[in-house]
DNA sequence: AATTTTTACAGAATATTATTCTTGACGATT
DNA sequence: AATCGTCAAGAATAATATTCTGTAAAAATT
């Protein structure tokens, strides 16, 4: 279904989206026509979700990153937390843990203030949830996640 | 130093790079040669890192995700480390955690057999240091990090 | 305060690229 | 063998990127 010169377009648009289509067809030796049709398609297919721009995060941070573990409770509906804590706009990353019953929830926030509120306001205001470990970052040396703009 | 009108210009790249420029330029009432200066500077400044394609993970996703604690035993140069870790591949993120004295390490390998090799032959070669908590995950209900592909 | 310097932007001209359409080749299916 | 669908090349046209020049406003310098 996605054959290697799809992938061979991917791994070129990982690196550098944004580039000319015509750059792309003549690094992988096929017409700029055929390219765009077989991006075209991917995109159809919901294969290529879209594009972004990739921030510098020394350059660009806005707030740190933290690591919170959600304890769940109840748990009426196991699928409907994991979407509530991903609809918060400051949590980056929503993962359901295997064996630990658990959320680790990744999210910037701009200091320990600001984490504190989060938590309160929009973390343990969903039924059922509570954040029982926090990791502050102290330092990052590898992230290709989206970095939130101000 | 980054005023309002290139935040603007970020949000919109942010959400779909790879569109014209004359697109951006339209949407934030500039024109066009202006948008392009702007872009060109934040590119030559750092803040604008690059642009990569979004895939959809439950479309396209080679491996399960798992975050892994990494602990450090002996620290010649802290930051030696971290760059190594940074430097394997099939690494996502790697992340200083205040307080636990450990790196937590975000990774993707295709199943548990794989992931054990992964550590085997490529963390716990790095001296000084060893996994000590592996956490694999069931779901992910969001997640903007790039995905690797093959 | 006056002058220079820098910065931001518009508009036009040219170079480059995207997109569409047509065509042909190849494989699979009937 | 005929038909269908897929894939890709090539040409033509539409759209866009890029560069250049000029201008006005803001900073910096004197």
């Amino acid at each position: 279904m996605i054959d290697d010169v799809s992938l061979e377009i991917l791994r070129i648009l990982q690196e550098k989206a944004r580039i000319p289509n015509v750059e792309v067809s003549r690094q992988i030796g096929l017409a700029p026509s055929a390219v765009l049709e077989r991006i075209r398609k991917m995109e159809k297919q919901g294969i290529i979700d879209g594009y972004e721009v990739r921030l510098n995060p020394k350059r660009f941070a806005s707030g740190q990153i933290a690591f919170v573990r959600v304890a769940v409770h109840e748990q009426p509906d196991q699928t409907e937390i994991g979407n509530q804590l991903a609809a918060v706009p400051e949590i980056q990353e929503v993962h359901y843990i295997a064996g630990e019953d658990c959320y680790l929830v990744k999210l910037r926030a701009a200091d320990a203030d600001a984490l504190g509120r989060l938590l309160r306001t929009k973390v343990h205001t969903i039924k059922g949830v509570v954040a029982t470990n926090t990791l502050p970052v102290l330092a990052t040396y590898k992230e290709t996640a989206r970095i939130p703009i101000p």
